[in-house]
DNA sequence: CGATAATATTATGTATACGAAAGGTCTTGA
DNA sequence: TCAAGACCTTTCGTATACATAATATTATCG
C-alpha cells in the first residue's frame, strides 16, 4: 500500500498506463497505435471528416492530430484531399487497407478490452465505465 | 452516446486527460507538472533515492525518468549526488525549495481531487479507486 | 469592394512515455 | 585477477499531448 494511491490522478495514470500498453501489443502486428485505431474507428462510421471533426469527437487537440494524420498517410491508412469547395478544409478518407482490416483491429480490441477488465464482473464493468464517464463530465 | 465509450482505453484516456489536465493548471504557478509532484512525493517519503528507484515506485520509464530529473534538477527542485560506495548510482535529494513547498503542493493536490471527483458520492469515490487498482494488477 | 473577422491547418517548443542501444561501474566466478 | 555478466543511467528514435503562433482561405460587414 503505498501513498501515491490517494491521488486519483495517478490511480487514472496507471490504469490507463497499463490499458495503453495491452492494446499497443494488440495492435503491433498491424502496424497502427491505439490512437490511430480510434481515428479509424472515427472514419469507419463517418468517411470524409476534416481533422477538426476527428477532433472533436475524440477529444484531440488539433495540433496533435495534425502529425498522427500525417503518419497514418504516409503507412497508407488514409488519403487526404482538399474540399472542392471550401479550400480551408482537408477531408479525410479511409484507404481499402484501413476498410479491410476493419473487423480484425475491432476484434483486437474486444480481446484487449476483456484482458484489461478481466478481474472485474459485469457489474464492476458496467459501474467502473459509468464513473470514468462521470469524471470526464 | 458515441461508439467510442465500449472501449476501455478510450475512457480511461479521458478521464486521465480531464483530470491531468485540471491538475496540471492547480500546479502552474509552482512550475511544476503532475509527474513531477509524483517524484516528490516519492523523495518526501524516502529522500535519497536513486532514479532506478523512484522509477519502480511510480512505475516510471528509466528512459522518462532522466529527462524529468534533468528539468527538475534544472529548475531547483531536486540535487543529484553520485553514491560515495558505488558510483553507479545517482542519488536524488530534495532542495529547500522542495521541502518548503511541500505543504502548499498537498494542499493543491486535495483540491484538484475533489473537482475531479466532484460528481462522485463518496460511495463511488472508493469504488472507483479499487476497480482502478483491480485494473492496474 | 475591401478590411476585418472567423475558421482550418500547420509549425514550434515543451513534456511525458517507452523500446532499444550505448556507456560506465561493480560483482562474481573460473 | 580478469573476463563475463549484472546493474544504473543516458541517448536516440518514435508517438502522443497541448499551448501558442503563423499561414492560408473564406465569410462578413460597413
Amino acid at each position: 500500500m503505498t501513498q501515491y494511491e490517494d491521488c486519483i490522478i495517478f490511480l487514472l495514470a496507471k490504469a490507463y498506463q497499463k490499458a495503453h500498453g495491452n492494446f499497443k501489443q494488440h495492435l503491433l502486428p498491424y502496424g497502427i497505435t491505439p490512437v490511430q485505431h480510434l481515428i479509424l474507428e472515427a472514419l469507419w462510421v463517418e468517411e470524409g471528416l476534416t481533422a477538426s471533426e476527428i477532433g472533436k469527437r475524440l477529444v484531440l487537440d488539433n495540433a496533435t492530430l495534425s502529425g498522427i494524420l500525417d503518419r497514418m498517410s504516409e503507412k497508407g491508412w488514409v488519403l487526404k484531399a482538399t474540399d472542392d469547395t471550401d479550400k480551408r478544409f482537408i477531408r479525410i478518407y479511409l484507404t481499402d487497407k484501413a476498410k479491410k482490416l476493419k473487423s480484425s483491429i475491432l476484434a483486437e480490441r474486444e480481446n484487449s478490452n476483456e484482458e484489461i477488465l478481466g478481474s472485474l464482473n459485469l457489474e464492476e464493468k458496467v459501474l467502473l465505465k459509468r464513473l470514468l464517464k462521470d469524471i470526464r463530465g
